[in-house]
This record gives structure tokens, C-alpha cells and sequence, in this order.
DNA sequence: ATGACGGTGTGGCACCGA
């Protein structure tokens, strides 16, 4: 029996809540990743999801930030944040699902943004990126079937980008970032949207002002890595862009990977 | 160079995202 994971930034899930539901009616996915929750754990809305048919782990936040995963399989061993940083910004879940083919290790980050080169956010980018590479890699070593989602605010390659010559240097784009991106691969990991072939200019944000996405200037930031244990079985992946036409929407659209 | 759009907060706008 096939197996899915999806990452969705939704940025607010208070307002999103009912696109989630939708869209798990529709879509219903072993694992859900979500990031941006902007909302505390004390409302965080464990029984709608339960009746949906989905356990959850979480780490909320107050305004921003805040991950969580969703899971119609049993949750345990559940790790918040990185331990070896110390952040009081709510980016990081991990749990190991344990599903009927097997245990799955599933990180769920929302990487930092990092405003711009040179700025103290950046310099918070680059040292988060360090911190969670570290934690991937011990990670990885007790848990070789691993699956690690998120919003990853890096276009790992020119053609991730609508202008990648226009915006090279800049968030999203620089060499730094992309090394980061590089080097959690060295690990061992695979991009599951690269390991087929895909339609030119996929993205997975479009920015909500001028008309970002009806002019599809977007940015594919949100990605599904697999480690190398996992990488025979996956047998597809996919950006559904259907969300992102709805009223209301997110600015970011679900990410899915189908392990055979 | 700036703001555009959208979410949040205790606001009358500012901050943040990407």
C-alpha cells in the first residue's frame, strides 16, 4: 500500500483550518507537515483534526512561526526544535511514525527566512542552517528511514526561480544558502521533486502582491528530502498548485511524495 | 529605492514574511 507525506506552509492555521480539512478530505496523506501555525498550542485544534483522522504533534508560537505534524499513523518519540541551538523561535518538529510498511522518521522545519545578506536575520539563517544540519545528521545515523519537509526558504538551483538572474545574490538565492541546501544532500538525502521529471517553472510560492501567482512568479522553497534508504521506494512527487486558487489562500501550496 | 498583499497584535498603524 502506497504511503504519502506533504509539507504545506499555511501560514496562520487559525485562518487556514478549513482549506487543511479540505484539502486532507480530499488528499488524505499518511503525513502532513505544516509550518507558519501562528498560534499557540493551547489552541491548536487537536480535536477537528482527530475527527478528521489525524493525531498531531506540535510546537506552537504566538504571531509566528510554529510547525506541527499530522498523522493518521501512530506519533512517538517526538522531538521539538533543535537541541543544540538555543532559539526561542518554534521551527522544528521531529517524530517517528509508525506506519504498516515500517517506522518513518519525519522532520518537519521551518527554516528561517533571513531578510537579506549581511543582516542580523541572515546571520540567524546561516547559524539555524549550521544547528540543523548537525541534528539532521544524528538523526540520519539512529534513523536511516528519514524524511525531512518543510519550508526551506532556498531555491536549491537557478531553474527554482521565475528570475534567478534578476535575484541572484539575494534572499532565497545566494550561494550560501544553496551550500546549506547542498550539504544537507551530502548526507545523504535527496530532493524526491528532482528524482523525476517535472513541468519547467514549478514553484510552490508565489508572493501574494502583483499578481504573483496568476503571473506564476514564484519560487520552489518547500521540498521533500529522502533519505537514502527511502529513495528506491519513491515513486512520485508532486506540487499540488490547486490550493493556491482558492479564496483566502496560503502563499505556499502542498508538496507531495508517494512511497510505493 | 519603494511598495504592492496578507496575518497578527492591542492597533489607530508597525512588523514580518519571501
Amino acid at each position: 500500500m502506497p504511503m504519502q507525506i506533504a509539507t504545506w506552509n499555511i501560514n496562520s492555521l487559525t485562518v487556514r483550518l478549513p482549506q487543511v480539512l479540505n484539502w486532507l478530505a480530499a488528499h488524505p496523506v499518511d503525513v502532513l507537515g505544516l509550518q507558519e501555525l501562528k498560534l499557540t498550542d493551547d489552541k491548536f485544534p487537536v480535536a477537528a483534526l482527530r475527527t478528521a483522522g489525524y493525531e498531531a504533534a506540535f510546537l506552537g508560537q504566538k504571531t509566528y512561526n510554529g510547525v506541527a505534524l499530522l498523522s493518521r499513523h501512530p506519533l512517538r518519540d517526538v522531538v521539538r526544535n533543535l537541541p543544540g541551538l538555543e532559539d526561542e523561535q518554534a521551527r522544528v518538529i521531529a517524530a517517528t511514525v509508525d506506519t504498516p510498511q515500517g517506522a518513518l522518521r519525519v522532520i518537519n522545519g521551518y527554516f528561517v527566512n533571513g531578510q537579506a545578506p549581511g543582516t542580523d536575520k541572515f546571520a540567524y539563517k546561516l547559524r539555524w542552517l549550521e544547528a540543523l544540519h548537525t541534528q539532521v545528521q544524528a538523526e540520519l545515523a539512529a534513523h536511516p528511514r528519514l524524511v525531512l519537509v518543510g519550508d526551506f526558504n532556498v531555491t536549491p538551483e537557478d531553474r527554482d526561480s521565475f528570475d534567478p538572474d534578476g535575484l541572484r545574490g539575494t534572499i532565497h538565492h545566494t550561494v550560501e544558502e544553496r551550500q546549506h541546501f547542498q550539504a544537507l544532500l551530502a548526507l545523504g538525502l535527496s530532493d524526491a521533486y528532482r528524482l523525476f521529471e517535472q513541468p519547467e517553472k514549478s514553484y510552490s510560492w508565489w508572493d501574494y502582491r502583483m499578481l504573483g501567482f496568476q503571473k506564476n512568479r514564484g519560487l520552489r522553497i518547500d521540498h521533500i528530502l529522502v533519505s537514502d534508504a527511502l529513495r528506491s521506494s519513491v515513486t512520485a512527487c508532486h506540487i499540488d498548485r490547486a490550493p493556491r486558487k482558492n479564496p483566502q489562500p496560503s502563499d505556499h501550496t502542498p508538496v507531495v511524495v508517494t512511497l510505493g
